[in-house]
DNA sequence: GGCCTATTTGCGAACCGTTAGCAAATCCCC
DNA sequence: GGGGATTTGCTAACGGTTCGCAAATAGGCC
Protein backbone atom coordinates (compact mmCIF):
# COMPACT_ATOMS: atom_id res chain seq x y z
CA UNK A 1 0.00 0.00 0.00
CA UNK A 2 1.04 3.64 -0.40
CA UNK A 3 3.75 4.43 2.20
CA UNK A 4 4.87 7.83 1.80
CA UNK A 5 8.44 8.97 1.38
CA UNK A 6 10.03 12.12 2.39
CA UNK A 7 12.35 13.28 -0.21
CA UNK A 8 15.08 15.68 -0.98
CA UNK A 9 12.50 17.40 -3.95
CA UNK A 10 9.26 17.42 -1.33
CA UNK A 11 11.77 18.59 1.31
CA UNK A 12 13.12 21.85 -0.75
CA UNK A 13 9.59 22.16 -2.55
CA UNK A 14 7.40 22.54 0.94
CA UNK A 15 10.52 24.98 2.33
CA UNK A 16 10.06 27.26 -0.22
CA UNK A 17 6.03 27.45 -0.22
CA UNK A 18 5.99 28.05 3.72
CA UNK A 19 8.07 30.91 3.22
CA UNK A 20 6.85 32.58 0.11
CA UNK A 21 3.85 33.44 0.95
CA UNK A 22 2.57 34.49 -2.32
CA UNK A 23 0.83 32.57 -5.35
CA UNK A 24 4.00 30.91 -7.23
CA UNK A 25 3.75 28.79 -10.43
CA UNK A 26 5.34 25.32 -11.17
CA UNK A 27 7.70 27.38 -13.27
CA UNK A 28 8.40 29.51 -10.71
CA UNK A 29 9.39 27.39 -8.06
CA UNK A 30 11.13 25.45 -10.30
CA UNK A 31 13.54 28.39 -10.86
CA UNK A 32 13.89 29.28 -7.16
CA UNK A 33 14.97 25.68 -7.06
CA UNK A 34 17.42 26.32 -10.03
CA UNK A 35 18.45 29.46 -8.49
CA UNK A 36 19.29 27.46 -5.06
CA UNK A 37 21.60 24.82 -7.20
CA UNK A 38 19.17 22.17 -6.44
CA UNK A 39 18.52 20.00 -9.58
CA UNK A 40 14.76 19.01 -9.23
CA UNK A 41 12.83 18.46 -12.62
CA UNK A 42 9.64 20.39 -13.15
CA UNK A 43 7.60 17.27 -14.15
CA UNK A 44 8.55 16.54 -10.06
CA UNK A 45 7.76 19.91 -9.23
CA UNK A 46 4.14 19.49 -10.39
CA UNK A 47 3.82 16.12 -8.55
CA UNK A 48 4.77 17.02 -5.71
CA UNK A 49 2.10 20.15 -5.64
CA UNK A 50 -0.13 18.07 -6.78
CA UNK A 51 0.70 15.65 -3.58
CA UNK A 52 0.73 18.78 -1.27
CA UNK A 53 -2.45 19.99 -2.47
CA UNK A 54 -4.02 16.32 -1.85
CA UNK A 55 -2.61 16.91 1.78
CA UNK A 56 -4.04 19.91 1.93
CA UNK A 57 -1.53 21.66 2.76
CA UNK A 58 -1.19 23.71 -0.04
CA UNK A 59 -4.15 25.41 -2.18
CA UNK A 60 -4.45 25.94 -5.92
CA UNK A 61 -5.40 29.20 -8.06
CA UNK A 62 -5.59 29.55 -11.81
CA UNK A 63 -4.90 32.99 -12.65
CA UNK A 64 -6.63 35.00 -15.75
CA UNK A 65 -3.66 33.71 -18.23
CA UNK A 66 -4.40 29.91 -17.22
CA UNK A 67 -1.54 29.30 -14.99
CA UNK A 68 -2.05 27.72 -12.01
CA UNK A 69 -0.29 29.09 -9.02
CA UNK A 70 0.14 27.79 -5.79
CA UNK A 71 0.04 29.02 -2.20
CA UNK A 72 1.01 26.84 1.28
CA UNK A 73 -2.22 26.90 2.80
CA UNK A 74 -3.82 25.77 6.38
CA UNK A 75 -6.78 23.13 5.77
CA UNK A 76 -9.81 25.38 7.06
CA UNK A 77 -12.48 27.47 5.38
CA UNK A 78 -10.99 30.86 4.46
CA UNK A 79 -10.08 32.72 1.92
CA UNK A 80 -7.47 35.30 0.63
CA UNK A 81 -6.45 38.51 0.05
CA UNK A 82 -3.84 39.42 -2.63
CA UNK A 83 -1.74 41.81 -2.80
CA UNK A 84 -1.17 43.52 -6.54
CA UNK A 85 2.21 44.49 -5.46
CA UNK A 86 4.36 42.48 -3.96
CA UNK A 87 1.63 39.23 -4.38
CA UNK A 88 1.52 38.52 -0.29
CA UNK A 89 -1.14 36.22 1.11
CA UNK A 90 -3.51 37.21 3.50
CA UNK A 91 -5.82 35.01 5.33
CA UNK A 92 -9.11 36.17 5.44
CA UNK A 93 -12.02 34.39 7.37
CA UNK A 94 -16.12 35.79 5.94
CA UNK A 95 -18.37 34.94 8.00
CA UNK A 96 -19.85 37.71 6.42
CA UNK A 97 -20.87 35.58 3.43
CA UNK A 98 -23.21 32.84 5.39
CA UNK A 99 -25.61 35.57 5.08
CA UNK A 100 -25.68 35.59 1.25
CA UNK A 101 -27.13 32.47 1.64
CA UNK A 102 -30.74 33.37 2.56
CA UNK A 103 -30.74 36.14 0.03
CA UNK A 104 -29.88 33.94 -2.79
CA UNK A 105 -32.75 31.38 -1.91
CA UNK A 106 -35.33 34.44 -1.04
CA UNK A 107 -34.15 36.15 -4.72
CA UNK A 108 -33.87 33.09 -6.95
CA UNK A 109 -34.56 29.97 -5.14
CA UNK A 110 -30.63 29.06 -5.22
CA UNK A 111 -29.30 26.65 -3.04
CA UNK A 112 -25.94 28.07 -1.94
CA UNK A 113 -23.71 24.76 -1.15
CA UNK A 114 -19.89 26.72 -1.56
CA UNK A 115 -18.28 29.96 -2.28
CA UNK A 116 -15.10 31.16 -3.86
CA UNK A 117 -13.63 34.59 -2.95
CA UNK A 118 -10.69 36.24 -3.48
CA UNK A 119 -9.75 39.88 -2.11
CA UNK A 120 -6.98 42.20 -4.29
CA UNK A 121 -5.70 45.16 -3.28
CA UNK A 122 -2.10 46.68 -1.13
CA UNK A 123 -0.76 45.15 1.51
CA UNK A 124 -0.24 47.07 4.85
CA UNK A 125 3.97 46.74 3.05
CA UNK A 126 2.66 48.33 -0.01
CA UNK A 127 -0.26 50.52 0.63
CA UNK B 1 -9.71 53.72 -37.92
CA UNK B 2 -11.20 50.76 -36.53
CA UNK B 3 -14.75 50.48 -37.58
CA UNK B 4 -16.86 47.60 -36.31
CA UNK B 5 -18.49 44.93 -38.87
CA UNK B 6 -21.40 43.05 -38.62
CA UNK B 7 -20.76 39.82 -39.36
CA UNK B 8 -22.42 36.32 -39.62
CA UNK B 9 -19.97 34.44 -37.11
CA UNK B 10 -20.46 37.24 -34.57
CA UNK B 11 -24.10 37.21 -34.68
CA UNK B 12 -24.19 33.44 -34.02
CA UNK B 13 -22.18 33.30 -31.30
CA UNK B 14 -23.76 36.49 -29.41
CA UNK B 15 -27.52 34.34 -29.73
CA UNK B 16 -25.66 31.55 -28.61
CA UNK B 17 -24.38 33.30 -25.46
CA UNK B 18 -27.50 35.37 -24.71
CA UNK B 19 -29.70 32.04 -25.27
CA UNK B 20 -27.50 30.21 -23.09
CA UNK B 21 -26.67 31.50 -19.79
CA UNK B 22 -24.38 29.13 -18.49
CA UNK B 23 -20.65 29.33 -19.15
CA UNK B 24 -19.41 27.57 -22.02
CA UNK B 25 -15.87 26.94 -23.36
CA UNK B 26 -14.77 28.11 -26.79
CA UNK B 27 -15.13 24.72 -27.82
CA UNK B 28 -18.38 24.14 -26.44
CA UNK B 29 -19.45 27.25 -28.40
CA UNK B 30 -17.63 25.98 -31.41
CA UNK B 31 -19.84 22.65 -31.13
CA UNK B 32 -23.16 24.45 -30.56
CA UNK B 33 -22.29 26.02 -33.98
CA UNK B 34 -21.60 22.50 -35.78
CA UNK B 35 -24.98 20.96 -34.74
CA UNK B 36 -26.63 23.95 -36.22
CA UNK B 37 -24.83 23.45 -39.36
CA UNK B 38 -22.81 27.13 -38.92
CA UNK B 39 -19.45 26.53 -40.35
CA UNK B 40 -16.95 28.60 -38.03
CA UNK B 41 -13.58 28.13 -37.81
CA UNK B 42 -12.44 27.41 -33.88
CA UNK B 43 -10.13 30.45 -34.25
CA UNK B 44 -12.90 32.90 -35.15
CA UNK B 45 -15.20 31.62 -31.79
CA UNK B 46 -11.86 32.52 -29.87
CA UNK B 47 -11.54 36.00 -31.84
CA UNK B 48 -15.12 36.78 -31.20
CA UNK B 49 -14.73 35.94 -27.62
CA UNK B 50 -12.26 38.04 -26.99
CA UNK B 51 -14.41 41.11 -28.83
CA UNK B 52 -17.35 40.57 -27.14
CA UNK B 53 -15.39 40.66 -23.62
CA UNK B 54 -13.91 43.92 -24.84
CA UNK B 55 -16.94 45.11 -25.35
CA UNK B 56 -18.49 44.14 -22.09
CA UNK B 57 -21.22 41.67 -23.49
CA UNK B 58 -19.41 38.66 -22.27
CA UNK B 59 -17.29 37.72 -18.95
CA UNK B 60 -14.91 34.70 -18.85
CA UNK B 61 -13.66 32.77 -15.84
CA UNK B 62 -11.27 30.07 -15.91
CA UNK B 63 -12.26 26.83 -14.55
CA UNK B 64 -10.13 24.68 -12.41
CA UNK B 65 -8.88 22.63 -14.93
CA UNK B 66 -7.25 25.65 -16.68
CA UNK B 67 -10.24 26.02 -19.64
CA UNK B 68 -11.44 29.18 -20.15
CA UNK B 69 -15.72 29.61 -20.34
CA UNK B 70 -17.91 32.66 -20.78
CA UNK B 71 -21.33 34.31 -20.12
CA UNK B 72 -23.20 37.06 -21.97
CA UNK B 73 -23.32 39.30 -18.73
CA UNK B 74 -24.22 43.09 -18.62
CA UNK B 75 -21.62 45.60 -17.44
CA UNK B 76 -21.90 46.45 -14.27
CA UNK B 77 -20.88 45.42 -10.84
CA UNK B 78 -22.21 41.85 -9.85
CA UNK B 79 -21.27 38.41 -9.17
CA UNK B 80 -22.35 35.07 -10.10
CA UNK B 81 -23.95 32.28 -8.30
CA UNK B 82 -23.19 28.92 -10.64
CA UNK B 83 -25.85 25.78 -10.60
CA UNK B 84 -23.29 22.87 -9.91
CA UNK B 85 -26.25 20.43 -12.05
CA UNK B 86 -26.94 22.62 -14.95
CA UNK B 87 -24.61 25.35 -15.25
CA UNK B 88 -26.66 28.09 -15.26
CA UNK B 89 -25.97 31.45 -13.37
CA UNK B 90 -27.75 33.79 -11.77
CA UNK B 91 -26.66 37.38 -10.94
CA UNK B 92 -26.09 37.84 -7.42
CA UNK B 93 -25.47 42.03 -6.22
CA UNK B 94 -23.59 41.69 -2.70
CA UNK B 95 -23.17 44.47 -1.29
CA UNK B 96 -22.46 42.71 1.51
CA UNK B 97 -18.84 42.43 0.93
CA UNK B 98 -18.29 46.11 0.69
CA UNK B 99 -18.50 46.04 4.71
CA UNK B 100 -15.27 43.63 4.49
CA UNK B 101 -12.64 46.07 3.38
CA UNK B 102 -13.29 47.75 7.34
CA UNK B 103 -12.14 44.61 8.44
CA UNK B 104 -9.24 43.72 6.33
CA UNK B 105 -8.14 46.89 7.09
CA UNK B 106 -8.13 47.23 10.52
CA UNK B 107 -7.02 43.51 11.15
CA UNK B 108 -4.22 43.53 8.45
CA UNK B 109 -3.68 47.07 7.16
CA UNK B 110 -5.09 45.68 3.93
CA UNK B 111 -6.28 48.31 1.63
CA UNK B 112 -9.28 46.64 -0.53
CA UNK B 113 -9.43 47.76 -4.13
CA UNK B 114 -11.43 44.94 -5.82
CA UNK B 115 -12.65 41.38 -5.34
CA UNK B 116 -13.71 37.73 -7.26
CA UNK B 117 -16.87 35.98 -5.79
CA UNK B 118 -18.35 33.02 -6.92
CA UNK B 119 -21.37 30.92 -5.28
CA UNK B 120 -21.74 27.46 -5.82
CA UNK B 121 -24.53 25.66 -5.26
CA UNK B 122 -28.13 24.55 -6.85
CA UNK B 123 -30.72 26.65 -8.79
CA UNK B 124 -34.31 26.19 -8.59
CA UNK B 125 -34.92 24.11 -10.93
CA UNK B 126 -32.28 21.83 -9.97
CA UNK B 127 -33.01 21.84 -6.05
C1' DG C 1 25.93 -1.74 7.28
C1' DG C 2 23.96 -4.07 3.17
C1' DC C 3 19.62 -5.78 0.84
C1' DC C 4 15.07 -5.66 -0.93
C1' DT C 5 10.79 -3.69 -2.66
C1' DA C 6 7.65 0.05 -3.12
C1' DT C 7 7.79 4.76 -4.13
C1' DT C 8 9.61 8.70 -6.38
C1' DT C 9 12.40 10.96 -9.78
C1' DG C 10 14.10 12.57 -14.34
C1' DC C 11 13.72 12.81 -18.96
C1' DG C 12 11.33 13.24 -23.24
C1' DA C 13 7.48 12.99 -25.84
C1' DA C 14 2.66 13.78 -26.05
C1' DC C 15 -1.39 16.60 -25.04
C1' DC C 16 -4.68 20.31 -25.12
C1' DG C 17 -6.34 24.83 -25.05
C1' DT C 18 -5.06 29.04 -27.08
C1' DT C 19 -2.68 32.34 -30.22
C1' DA C 20 -0.43 34.03 -34.52
C1' DG C 21 0.42 34.67 -39.64
C1' DC C 22 -1.36 35.35 -43.90
C1' DA C 23 -4.13 34.98 -48.02
C1' DA C 24 -9.05 34.73 -49.26
C1' DA C 25 -13.69 36.14 -48.19
C1' DT C 26 -16.87 39.48 -46.27
C1' DC C 27 -18.92 43.78 -44.94
C1' DC C 28 -20.11 48.49 -45.44
C1' DC C 29 -20.49 52.79 -47.78
C1' DC C 30 -20.64 55.48 -51.79
C1' DG D 1 -21.69 47.34 -58.32
C1' DG D 2 -16.88 48.83 -56.92
C1' DG D 3 -13.26 49.56 -53.50
C1' DG D 4 -10.82 49.43 -49.24
C1' DA D 5 -10.75 48.16 -44.45
C1' DT D 6 -12.14 44.42 -41.45
C1' DT D 7 -12.89 39.67 -40.51
C1' DT D 8 -12.48 34.87 -41.47
C1' DG D 9 -10.44 30.23 -42.18
C1' DC D 10 -6.73 27.40 -42.20
C1' DT D 11 -2.63 25.67 -40.30
C1' DA D 12 1.34 25.88 -37.72
C1' DA D 13 3.30 27.32 -33.46
C1' DC D 14 3.17 28.04 -28.53
C1' DG D 15 3.07 27.38 -23.42
C1' DG D 16 1.62 25.04 -19.56
C1' DT D 17 0.66 20.46 -17.97
C1' DT D 18 0.54 15.42 -18.05
C1' DC D 19 2.23 10.82 -19.16
C1' DG D 20 5.27 6.56 -19.74
C1' DC D 21 9.03 4.23 -18.42
C1' DA D 22 13.60 3.13 -16.86
C1' DA D 23 16.90 4.66 -13.28
C1' DA D 24 17.43 6.32 -8.57
C1' DT D 25 16.01 6.65 -3.71
C1' DA D 26 13.75 5.87 0.83
C1' DG D 27 13.14 3.11 4.60
C1' DG D 28 12.20 -1.41 6.87
C1' DC D 29 14.57 -5.71 7.80
C1' DC D 30 18.15 -8.84 8.56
Amino acid sequence: MATEYVTRPRALISRILSGERRYLSAAAIHGLLEREQAKVALSTVYRTLEHLQAKGQVSARVDPAGETTYVSCAGDHHHHAICRVCGKVEDVDCSALEAIGGALKAHHGFVLEDHAVEFFGRCSACA
